[in-house]
DNA sequence: ACCTAGCCTTCCACAAACAGGAAGGTTATG
DNA sequence: CATAACCTTCCTGTTTGTGGAAGGCTAGGT
């Protein structure tokens, strides 16, 4: 199977599986004309990935969960362990935004938009009281 | 006042505020002997910018929130139009990451976590319903 | 036989927003 | 006069790809 294909069933751009092959995520056979040639077993692997990555597992995250994937004796434990620490820091930014958000909104409130110049938002990020 | 100074009362590191200076955000003078020379308008804008940063503002946001702000003939409508546009985004960054965070937490809810190599969490990876 | 379309290849450049570090100049103080 | 604490410029690396150039392979149509 092609790139094409591979791109198709795992939901990743041709582009992306041929940068996680340079990065060593994800090897590929070659057929006689040079062409990436992708088993059952690869493109498994691909969508694997692309399931982590839409889960926000950095790609070393995603290097790490493959070689567990990989290893029959790993340890539940150990995954469960990198994806509570991924989870904290979900949560950490959900809060810092969650920070932003209600900071932006209370400004946008108070800000007229008009035609006129006066403008509460520009106020506050000139940090006057 | 020098770059030291200007970082403590901006809340930037100085290898901040030459970046900043490098892609034309703000200005500053020079002393005889090289040294950045910052006037207090100068860390007035150094502090605007940081609060903007910190408002998740991108640096090219913060150019149009800057010259908007030196603007005197702005209208309010166009700095309010800004940050609705940014508080949208945040917002769908919200829910993109209460998403991941939603899933996470029930497959690691699902994961006993032990020494066994038994693991939900890399089944729902690998695909397995 | 030739042309075109649609695949595929490699390699290079760029994105955002800095951080780290090298190599070296300046200034105040002991 | 040496040292510390500033400052300077310049170069590299980070993360995760995307876009494009230049060119090879193959099938189908004329």
């Amino acid at each position: 199977m092609k790139i094409g294909e591979a791109s198709e069933l795992s939901d990743l751009p041709a582009k992306t599986i041929r940068y996680y092959e340079d990065i060593g995520l994800v090897q590929s056979d070659r057929l006689d004309n040079g062409y990436r040639d992708y088993s059952k077993q690869q493109i498994h692997k691909l969508r694997f990935i692309q399931r982590s990555r839409s889960l926000g597992f950095t790609v070393e995250q995603c290097r790490t969960l493959l070689s567990l994937y990989d290893d029959p004796d790993r340890s539940s434990a150990d995954v469960r362990a990198l994806a509570e620490n991924h989870l904290e820091e979900i949560e950490q930014k959900i809060q810092e935004l969650a920070a932003m958000r209600d900071t932006l909104s209370q400004l946008i409130k108070s800000c007229q938009g008009d035609h006129r110049p006066d403008c509460p938002i520009l106020n506050d990020l000139a940090g006057s009281k």
